[in-house]
DNA sequence: GCAAAAGTGTTTAGCTTACACCCATGT
DNA sequence: ACATGGGTGTAAGCTAAACACTTTTGC
């Protein structure tokens, strides 16, 4: 049946790689995602060019540094889909950082931060006009709920819904059956903290009582420090660390409703 | 805390893409992987250039069509991941196709359909001497049991030892909850037919009566033809097509010894 | 004392596992 | 008759959902 098969075709061309960037965090109970305001009415993710040979994952975690004084080591980068347009190949990363170390981050600090100095082009490069990767300068970056971004789906620029749309996803799926959930939360944390991650995440409510004996008869899931909270409403709560399993077993899934 | 960080860099280089392609199926209740003898005593898995403006999942698409002669329409396809080294960018997709479709490509088929002819190689095109799109003429393919490639890390080359990994444990992780181990059987076929998919990715044995009831009172996941089998030895068994659904609920996995 | 959040115990329902058992066909 | 694989029934064990209840703090 098969055949000789060698359709005619035309040169290969190289292509211009940019990273793209889902970077979320929760604040105030919420789901949020670091977006750049550059056209008015449109917002758009963080992004960096590949430079010299840097491997793809530096190349996401140079931009995230740059964009919040962040070392890889403090936060979760994983890679998230390849998009593909003439020309132009898109890698997107999921980034997720504590709340805590979002806060941090002043929409002052961030006007600057973001740049392309964007010397000397590559004579190849006769890229199409949607170019987005450069020219990120003067552009502010804000944390914008994720349910608001989702809902309108044109406030987003280029295929960026779609980017988004895929992180929020995958980290919705991992928190099932994975310990990512740990990732939003700072060194100590109570395990209210992380249900109310959780519920961030997921956009439900979970119960306290149930989410409690799941998590702390996990193996591994959480660590013991010794330290209690003081200072809040309510009894004190343990603090604990992330332990060492990555996979849940069984699975914690979100509701069915 | 965080201040201007424009680190100096240098112009942002264009690179090319390629696609390369895990292509598994169940030969012989053994999950088999479609590699390429180039060097001796090493393999490799088919890849492709992305030509013109074509889409990633085309190119993809149309390599294992002059591979296969099949149709993206008979055809499991989704992205893996993508790979980055200086200069190349590598984006894998794995394919799953039935083993009817599998047993019907002869080496004699595959012997002349890889090629790339290579023409009008790009100015900017300084790529490594490692570089493997091209000159896939002359190589064979063949199914290889997908145990051994993993099991000698050195019998495939470049960084496609690492590839066929990643695209066998999706699979693997994907029959847990998802429909995709239809989409190693034919149009029609039995629970038995399933259940021997299932054994094979897994590389375990599950028991016949519980996989049955499994698959078959979860909805939409089985669609009965009405049909049944003949001439086999034993009880004739029911035919199925694919049902509707792609996500299992609640998920089939796997056993834990 | 009262509100608020942490944490434990208990019941019930659903799902998986293991396996006894029957069914329908080829030889 | 008997081997072979298809298909059903059932009891035991594990897990999660729902919720009553106790504990420990701040005010």
């Amino acid at each position: 049946m098969a055949a000789v098969r060698n359709a005619p075709r035309n040169a290969p061309r190289n292509a211009a790689v940019t990273v793209h960037l889902v970077i979320l965090t929760v604040l105030d109970d919420e789901l949020v995602a670091l977006v750049l305001a550059g056209n008015p009415n449109r917002v758009r993710l963080p992004s960096g060019r590949v430079v010299d040979d840097e491997e793809l994952r530096r190349t996401a975690e140079r931009t995230l540094w740059e964009l919040t004084g962040l070392e890889s080591t403090d936060v979760h980068v994983e890679q998230l889909a390849t998009y593909g347009a003439p020309r132009q190949v898109t890698v997107a990363y999921l980034a997720i950082i504590p709340g805590v170390a979002a806060e941090a981050i002043t929409d002052v600090d961030l006007e600057v931060a973001v740049g392309d100095d964007g010397v000397g082009i590559d004579p190849d490069d006769d890229s199409a006009p949607e170019d987005e990767a450069d020219r990120a300068d003067e552009d502010e970056a804000e944390w914008l709920p994720v349910g608001e971004l989702l809902d309108n789906p044109d406030c987003l620029a280029f295929n960026h819904h779609q980017i988004l749309d895929d992180g929020v996803e995958r980290a919705r799926a991992k928190l099932e059956y994975s310990t990512l959930g740990t990732a939003f939360c700072p060194d100590e944390f109570t395990i209210g903290d992380l249900r109310r991650v959780y519920q961030a995440v997921w956009d439900t409510t979970l119960d306290p009582r149930n989410f409690h004996r799941k998590v702390s008869t996990t193996a591994d899931f959480l660590v013991e420090t010794g330290r209690i909270t003081s200072g809040e409403s309510g009894r004190p709560a343990r603090l604990f660390r992330r332990g060492d399993v990555d996979r849940l077993h069984p699975a914690l899934l979100r509701p069915t409703d």
